[in-house]
Order: C-alpha cells, then structure tokens, then sequence
DNA sequence: ATAAATGTCTATATTTTTTATCGTGTATAA
DNA sequence: TTATACACGATAAAAAATATAGACATTTAT
C-alpha cells in the first residue's frame, strides 16, 4: 500500500502537471495546491518540500509566489517519487540498491531463499514501474482512454 | 518492504516445508520452529496460530504435539500468505478485491488518475507474485540453482 | 521603507501499526 | 495425574504515519 503522503504528492504533482499544461501556467500557492488536490496545507508544505528538494519541482517565495513543476512529467518517473515519499521499494532491505541493508540475523545472503525468491518479483515489477511517469497518468485521465477503453 | 513478521512467518514456512520434506517428518514444537528460523518463540506463536487458521499448518497438543505443514509447497501462494501475514498487497484500497475500500476523498473512481496508474502495475505485479509458490523457494535453495546459477 | 503575501524550517503532537511479551487456559499422552 | 504442548486474550514498547503550530525569511506592491 502507498502512504497517504504519496497520494497527496502525486495529487499535487498532477495539479502542477495540469497548470503547466495550460496556455498560461502560473505558480500555484500551497494553499492553492491544497485545495486543488484535497490535501491538508500544513501536510503538503513538507512534501512539497521534499519534492523541491529533489528539484521535481521549483519554488518562488514572496507575493505571487508559488510552486511549479520544474521537471517535463515525462521526466518524473513514479517510482523514484515513490523512494522520495515512501521509501525504499524494494521488498526486502537487502534487495534495495540504493537502501540496501544486511537482514540483522543473515547468514548466507547468497543462499537465502527468502531473498531469492522476492529478488525475482522484485526485478520484474522495478521492469514495469520503473517505466511510469507522471507523463502517462495525464495521459490515463484524458478522454480518448475512456472511450476507446484503452486502459 | 514485507514485515518481519512475513520474514518469521516465511523462515517457518520453509522449516516447515525441509521437515515434511523428511523421510520421516515429525511435528515441531513451536520452540524448536522457534530455534530453526531464528524468530522470538512467542511472537512465533501468533504467527502459526494465523497460518493453522488459514490451515496452511496443523497443530496437534499435548506431549508430542507441534506443528506441520498441512498443505503441498506447491499450494501454499506467497501471495496469499503476504494477504494473511501483512495484508492488502494492492498500491491502493480501491484496488484491493478482497480488502477494498474507498478512499475517503474519492469522487470518481472511473476517472481517478493515480487509481489507473496503479492498476496497471498491480496487475502485472499480481501475474507475477500470483504464481510464486512455497515450492519455488524451496527449489531455489537447491544445490542446482547455486551450480547451475539458475536462479 | 514597510506591509502583506508567501515559502522555509524546526519542533511537537496524535494516531496507527509493528513487534513483541505475559498470563492463563485447554488438550493430550505417557 | 502430571508434564508437555498449543490456544487465546491482554498488554506494552517502539516505530512510523499523519499531521499541526510557531517563528522566521524572502519577495513584491505601494
């Protein structure tokens, strides 16, 4: 299961995502995001936060202020938004690449069979969501999909 | 991340499984399980209680009681047990078939972007982890495979 | 300048989940 | 009938998730 903090910052990062698309995108408020995205503020600013951190998207303080995305959706692959919010995705610490962690009571890494067999899940499924971006959530909500039922 | 309480519960699957394996299996006491997968005994002791009820093991009392595994390897889904121990393995409720719920703030699931998104990983994660199978960590700790490098 | 609007950052709080442990009861076999 | 083992409910400590609050910094309009 994702977190709820995930599913704000994918809510506000379509929101972003949908300003940017317009003729003339402006910088959106967090309050503004908020609403937009049904998410409490003060909860939001900390995601928001980190997503500027991890310069997905970009601020600007004072009066007209706000957030925009700063990466093309294309470019902002869900899964590295999922380490961002969620943390490692990996099944098992010891299978993480970035998280990577020895199982406190591990004896033969090599042998595991805990590990082995969640190692083969784990690459097939990093094949299939390393592969998603917010560019094809946009994509998943517009009209043709519906009618053609393409999803 | 699986819980280590799927670890414990997977460690004593697998001591299970290399006991009914046996020429001659015996029932485990809780306590040699214990010992075998290295999990705190009475932490363990919930654990096998949920799998007797689910009756992947069985469990005879009294003097000579313990545990053994009621199922075939083959039988017993790594998918089913992440259900039993961890619960939901859906990203989200809403995509949840046995453990659904609708998120609080939802006002069309039809169209909900990030619910899409996932769907299309899910069910391709599920196609995958679906078919794995107690059996498969067991023969994936054979000799062959470390040889062989199979797996 | 200064005031208003806005993001930044740290601290704190609440609730839920995870990870156990304990005590007592029940069943079985020697 | 006693030793041995599982059964079951209660409780508790630690960690993670989900926020909220307050003080501060920055920018722009006037």
């Amino acid at each position: 299961m994702i977190t709820q903090k995930m599913k704000y910052a994918l809510k506000a990062l379509l929101v972003l995502a949908d300003e940017a698309a317009k003729p003339a995108p402006e910088a959106l408020t967090i309050e503004a995001i908020a609403k937009r995205s049904d998410s409490p503020k003060r909860f939001l600013e900390h995601i928001l936060l980190e997503l500027r951190n991890a310069q997905v998207v970009i601020s600007t303080r004072g009066r007209a202020g706000g957030y925009s995305l700063l990466m093309a959706p294309a470019d902002v692959s869900i899964s590295e938004m999922l380490r961002l919010i969620d943390g490692p995705i990996a099944p098992l610490a010891c299978l993480s690449r970035r998280a990577y962690q020895r199982c406190d009571d591990c004896t033969d890494e090599a042998t595991c069979r805990i590990r082995k067999v969640f190692a083969e899940v784990f690459w097939s499924y990093l094949l299939i969501i390393d592969s998603l971006t917010l560019a094809d959530m946009l994509r998943s909500g517009d009209v043709a999909d519906q009618v053609i039922g393409k999803a």
